[in-house]
RNA sequence: GUGAGUGUGGCCAAGUGGUUAAGGCGCCAGGUUGUGGCCCUGGAGAUCGAGGGUUCGAAUCCCUUCACUCACCCCA
């Protein structure tokens, strides 16, 4: 019987998974390299304020999502449930101002949400997420898309759709606002109950009910980008535009707006093709103009992108895309008897002196079952020492995909295998 | 928080009231003297998620509970 497992809604990434990870970490790091995007590592866990500041009081997140706790001298802290708080909390805490502006920044890290778990969503799941920070060019906006879009594109991905919509700043939103409440207001009995609260509390949300009675009510409902305030409706005229020229497919959804409270102007969601159920979104972002001024700094405006690392590698299986294999070990090394043991001991090392990865034979076990492993790890090579070779001072050095193999001294065989890894990358 | 489905050795999985719970993968060991991948043989490994009940008898029926999966809310 087991005693304990994996706490729900977390997993193992198992070592046959592991190709997937390293080759999605692999292209992400990339990415942010073409685009100047330098890495940032923050604490897994936030004073609890902070992300009740950022996100919103009233959004599910903080709500019934986060882990919080108090340590032992009474401080609550939260385990970090979203990436770009603690991005901006590092902005401020270390002058970044002071830096010529915007800063580009990424972060992977994992992230925790108490959720009922289902497919690609968990407890602790991993993001990958990008902030420019320090400008409000809207040629930022589309930097920051363009990213988004060349990553899935260079993993391989095909056909995911962007999503793109303006929710308008601190100027103009409460106007559109007002007219959306008197919208729902009048049509409030034919409202979910879900929908009469968030009347009353997050009315932007009503647009994203995808309940059968509500949803027709949406498509007749204002739209933002209809009461963008001129900056506002400027700005998204040139992302458009930008976007354009960066040769960008984009479908405007009036209906779209984000779980965060912090966005402002620009938002956008990236979809897997045929979507199904309104949880596919792979990754999101937008502008958030107000945000670190809300945690204390000086106004400063900003946009960024997070996509979910199991999301991705859920959307690559499910497209049939496999990852580059991992490395295999060069060189097995097998041995018959204690003596020998003692010689495979001293070669082993030595290769790896050599730069060399080299598996040793466990145990006292058969010729057999030393190359039946050998072969089960992929090994290119196996380097036998039994009886004879130890008396003749030589090894056997065997071709595990050619299964030939030829007696030599052990310094041929290493330069043998050297030449051979040298000569097998290119 | 709500709804549905599923729980049989490490993995997949047959069995739906009746003697020692199939099979496949994987693992281990053999198929003569020191050699892998194919094939053959053998072996280890399961209190049939847990607890209770019905019954002469339960993996199989009932109840409870736990876990997992999928979906909803919401998000990546």
């Amino acid at each position: 019987m087991i005693l304990y497992q994996a706490p729900r809604g977390t997993t193992d990434i198992l070592p046959h998974d592991q190709a997937y990870w390293r080759y999605v970490e692999k292209e992400v790091v990339n990415i942010c390299r073409l685009y100047g995007y330098q890495r940032i590592d923050t604490p897994v866990f936030e004073d609890a304020g902070l992300f009740v500041r950022s996100i919103g009081e009233e959004t599910d997140i903080v709500e019934k999502e986060t882990y919080s706790f108090r340590d032992r001298s009474g401080d609550l802290l939260t385990l970090r449930p979203e990436g770009t708080a603690p991005v901006c909390r590092a902005y401020l805490e270390h002058g970044m101002h002071n830096l010529p502006q915007p800063v580009r920044l990424y972060y992977i890290t994992p992230l925790f949400r108490y959720e009922r778990p289902q497919a690609g969503r968990y407890r602790q799941h991993w993001q990958f997420g990008f902030e420019g920070l320090g400008s409000s060019d809207p040629a930022l906006d589309a930097e920051v898309i363009n990213m988004a879009c060349g990553l899935y594109r260079h993993l391989g991905l095909r056909d995911m759709v962007l999503k793109l919509n303006s929710i308008g700043c601190r100027n103009c939103r409460p106007q559109y606002l007002k007219s959306l409440r008197e919208y729902y207001s009048r049509k409030v009995h034919l409202l979910c109950a879900d929908c009469k609260r968030r009347l009353e509390r997050n009315a932007l949300r009503l647009l994203d009910c995808k309940e059968e009675s509500c949803f027709p009510l949406t498509e007749q409902a204002p739209k933002s980008s209809e009461y963008l305030c001129t900056e506002c409706k400027g700005h998204f005229d040139f992302l458009k535009k930008y976007l354009v020229i960066l040769g960008l497919e984009f479908d405007l959804d009036h209906r779209l707006v984000r779980g965060l409270d912090y966005y402002t102007k620009t938002v956008f969601e990236i979809y897997p093709p045929g979507e199904k159920g309104a949880q596919s979104t792979v990754g999101g972002g937008g502008r958030y103009d107000n945000l670190i001024e809300e945690i204390g700094g000086q106004p400063t405006p900003a946009v960024g992108f997070a996509t979910g690392m199991e999301r991705m590698i859920l959307n690559l299986k499910r497209q049939n895309i496999s990852a580059p294999t991992l490395p295999q070990p060069t060189a097995f090394v097998a041995f018959l008897g204690q003596e020998a043991k003692d010689k495979a001991v001293a070669y082993a090392a030595q290769m790896r002196r050599e730069g060399i990865s080299v598996i040793l034979a466990s145990g006292n076990r058969s010729l057999k079952a030393q190359l039946r492993h050998a072969n089960g790890l992929g090994a290119a090579c196996a380097i036998i020492i039994g009886e004879e070779e130890l008396r003749e001072g030589m090894i056997v050095w065997r071709d595990m995909v050619k299964g030939e193999q030829q007696r030599l001294s052990f310094e041929d065989a290493l330069s043998l295998v050297r030449s051979r890894e040298s000569g097998g990358e290119s």
